[in-house]
Order: structure tokens, then C-alpha cells, then sequence
DNA sequence: AGGAATTTGTGCGTATGTATC
DNA sequence: AGATACATACGCACAAATTCC
């Protein structure tokens, strides 16, 4: 039996998810909403302080407790959050190709298979290119299936792999725009240009994935957020 | 005034960072430590609340509160880690200069204050450069003492100012090295260079501190370590 | 091994302060 | 200025985990 904060929580969560609660609404009055939930208030704002701190929810002394629901957590950024320069922005992927491919010469070690699944892709934020990437997903989890990659790619391997990525290692790099990224990109082949390297590490703790990500930095900024 | 909670376990780091309180120690039972404080047992509670979810103290049921002091997090690396390639490095920092100025035009709007503290550093991995920095600390929360500055900086905050560090948000950008790095630094003044934007916020949510890390690739890499 | 004592975790109620509307 | 709503603070009772005898 778990506290009964966490339970009442679990269920505000659990309603921001499915749709019944909405961004930007406004939730009753504590002491209301204790009344109704037959719990009291101290509870109920202890509740509140766990989504506050996942920042489902803003509390504006005087004025109410507010939805924040935040489409970004559950989506392309989970584990990667890039912005705009004004720190907003609707996150989109578009897959350029998938290829089931022997590993090349000079990509870093990890996973255990000399295959891998090579993914291409354009993120854009507003529909604006603002990134492109490249993405080596190790062959032995299984060949991906192109037709059914959609924006959230972590969510798609948990699809078709059941495979939950648990943590991954950023690091900053400058290097130089890709020959394969598209016209459309900000960026030309060959400009120099910021990149982020990526690796990624299954739940089972396997390093299961290695990307890139050379993004324009006049359209995006990439942003660490602590605690 | 701040929250009497905070004050609390604004004095508990103090004692912590002094080395009053030892890595291990155990604190007094919580209605003994509220009756020495002259406070209630659920004051001291969320004073403590804080501290745990800050990892300096760790909470045992029917056991006891523990001091669990994390060196790295008061030293160099806090909320800001920077590796080698191999991922090793022993930190250090050089201060270059702490002045208290007025804040400059083209400097980012934060904090209250017109005037801010401007330090600049020379960081060091195994005795290396690898980054200079120039950091604004906002003149509100007072005028930094240069003496007292350490490798340690958001420690050093909360020693001279009882001022806390909550989080930040780190973004990358493309820029030149300025020109008073010192010679010893691998870049020359002006060469293309990756740098790492950071606001900082209180834990009184105020924003006070921005600073611009510029760092030598060849060196050393940015890292950021999710989960 | 077991039970009592100790210590933190949870839940409730209330009073007062402070920000917002 | 008044009403509303969240923030802080205090105190108590009981539950759960640990420690000690």
C-alpha cells in the first residue's frame, strides 16, 4: 500500500495524461480539493510539491495551482532537449532513411553486434530545420522497421524492441555539417557547426546507441536542464 | 526574511561545508535537533527535505538522518562537468580576476542588481587548461571576496553569501576565444570555439548568475549525464 | 529469536502570513 | 480594501523501519 500523497499523485498524473486534466487549466482550490479527494490539505499539497517538482504543475501563491502539461517529457525530447532561441518551439522528426548496415570504420564502440541500424533525421521545431542527425542503433536488438518510426524515437524502440533506454552521456563537440543533410537545412554541407554526441544505454545496461546531432545554431540552442 | 526552513538548511550546508558536520555523521533524533533549533519537528522536516533532495543528507527510516558530503558536488565539477576525452581529470580552477563592475550592455538581463561580480577562471584538468570562463554573479547578493575563492565556486556562494544554487540551464553555442585568455591556454584569443551559455537560479528562484564557458575541444569535452 | 525502545514516515488539523485578484 | 488562495509553521497521533537489549 503506498502513501496516500503518492497515490493522489499517481492519479493527477495519470488524469494530465489522459486528457482529462488540460495544459494551462486551472486546478480547484486546495482545501476544495482535499474536501473532495477526503484527504486533507497538507496531504494534498505534498501530492502537488511531487508534480510541482516534475513540473506538471505551477503554483502561484495567491492565485492557484496550474496544469502544466508538457508534450515535450513524453515525446522527441525526453532525453534530448533542444529549443529555440525564445525557449519554446513544437518538436517534429522527419526520417531521411533507415539502413541496416555493417558498422563503418571510425564509429565508437558499443552494443555487441558488427551490424547496426543507421537512421537519419530532420528536426525541426516550429517546422523550422533547426537539426540534423544521424543515429546508430546497435544491429542486435533488431532490424528497425522504417514504416512504423515516428517522432519519439525511444518510444518506437520500446514498440518494437521493448527496449526502455535508460540514461545516456552527452557530450559538445564542433565538427562540420554532413554531406547527406538536405537543402533545406539552414546549414550547408561542410559549414562548421556544433554537434552533440550521444550515448545511450539500455535499462538492461547496454550501450545500445550512438548518435550525432549537428544543429543550427541560429535557429536552436541545445539545453541542459539540472534539478 | 527568508522561510525559516530555508534558514535552516542554509546553516546546516554552512556547518557541512565548515566540516562541523562529517561525511557519516549522524544527526540528532528530529525532535531533539527541532527543540535545540527552537523550531517544530515539520519545519526541521522540509528543512532536511531539501538537503535530501540535494543528496547531502540521507533520510532512514527508524535509523536516523545521515551527512552524506559529496566532495565533487562542492568542487570544481558541480552542475558543470567537464571531462577530458578519456574521461578522466582531476579539476582545478585559476582565478584570473574578480571585479565588481557595472554590468555591461550586451550582458543577458538577470538578477536585480546594475552592478555584478565578474570572475574569470582558467580551468584545469591534470594541471591542463582546458576551459576559460567569465562568470557574472549579480551584485545583489553582495560583492564577492576574492581571498576566500576556491575551486569550489557554488560553495564558496553559500559560505560567504548563504546563497544556494538551485539549478540551471546550460546552452551550447559557437563563438571566439576572448581576448584576455591567458597564452597558456591552448586556443589563441580569437579562434572559433564551442561555449557553454549557463543561467543559474537561487534556491530562492531568482536568477544570479551567468556565465560563458569557452573550451578547448582539443581537450577536453562538455558533458551531460542524464538519469 | 524476540520484544521493547527508538527513530523516521505519514496523515490530520489549525493558525497566521503573504501574494493575487 | 476585501476576498481568495497558496506558503509557512506548529503540534499531535499513529504507522513502519531500525536498533538494542
Amino acid at each position: 500500500m503506498q502513501p496516500k500523497y503518492l497515490q493522489i499523485a499517481q492519479q493527477l498524473v495519470r488524469d494530465i495524461a489522459a486528457g482529462y486534466l488540460m495544459d494551462g487549466q486551472k486546478l480547484p482550490p486546495e482545501r476544495e480539493m482535499a474536501a473532495s479527494l477526503q484527504t486533507s490539505v497538507g496531504t494534498l499539497r505534498k501530492a502537488l510539491d511531487q508534480l510541482v517538482s516534475q513540473g506538471r504543475v505551477e503554483r502561484i501563491q495567491g492565485s492557484g495551482n496550474y496544469i502544466r502539461a508538457d508534450l515535450e517529457r513524453d515525446s522527441v525530447y525526453s532525453l534530448f532537449r533542444i529549443e529555440r532561441r525564445n525557449g519554446r518551439g513544437k518538436p517534429s522528426a522527419e526520417v531521411l532513411s533507415v539502413d541496416y548496415l555493417d558498422k563503418p570504420t571510425g564509429l565508437p564502440t558499443f552494443g555487441s553486434s558488427a551490424m547496426g541500424n543507421r537512421v537519419r533525421r530532420l528536426r525541426r521545431l516550429d517546422d523550422v530545420a533547426v537539426a540534423v542527425e544521424e543515429i546508430w542503433l546497435d544491429g542486435n536488438v533488431g532490424k528497425l522497421d522504417a514504416n512504423t518510426l515516428g517522432n519519439a524515437l525511444y518510444a518506437d524502440y520500446a514498440q518494437q524492441f521493448s527496449l526502455m533506454i535508460s540514461h545516456a552521456v552527452d557530450a559538445v563537440a564542433i565538427g562540420h555539417v554532413p554531406s547527406w543533410a538536405p537543402e533545406n537545412f539552414g546549414l550547408l554541407s561542410g559549414d562548421a557547426c556544433g554537434y552533440i554526441e550521444r550515448f545511450a544505454w539500455s535499462e538492461a545496461g547496454e550501450c545500445v546507441e550512438f548518435s550525432k546531432t549537428w544543429f543550427d545554431q541560429n535557429q536552436a540552442i541545445y539545453v541542459q536542464r539540472l534539478r
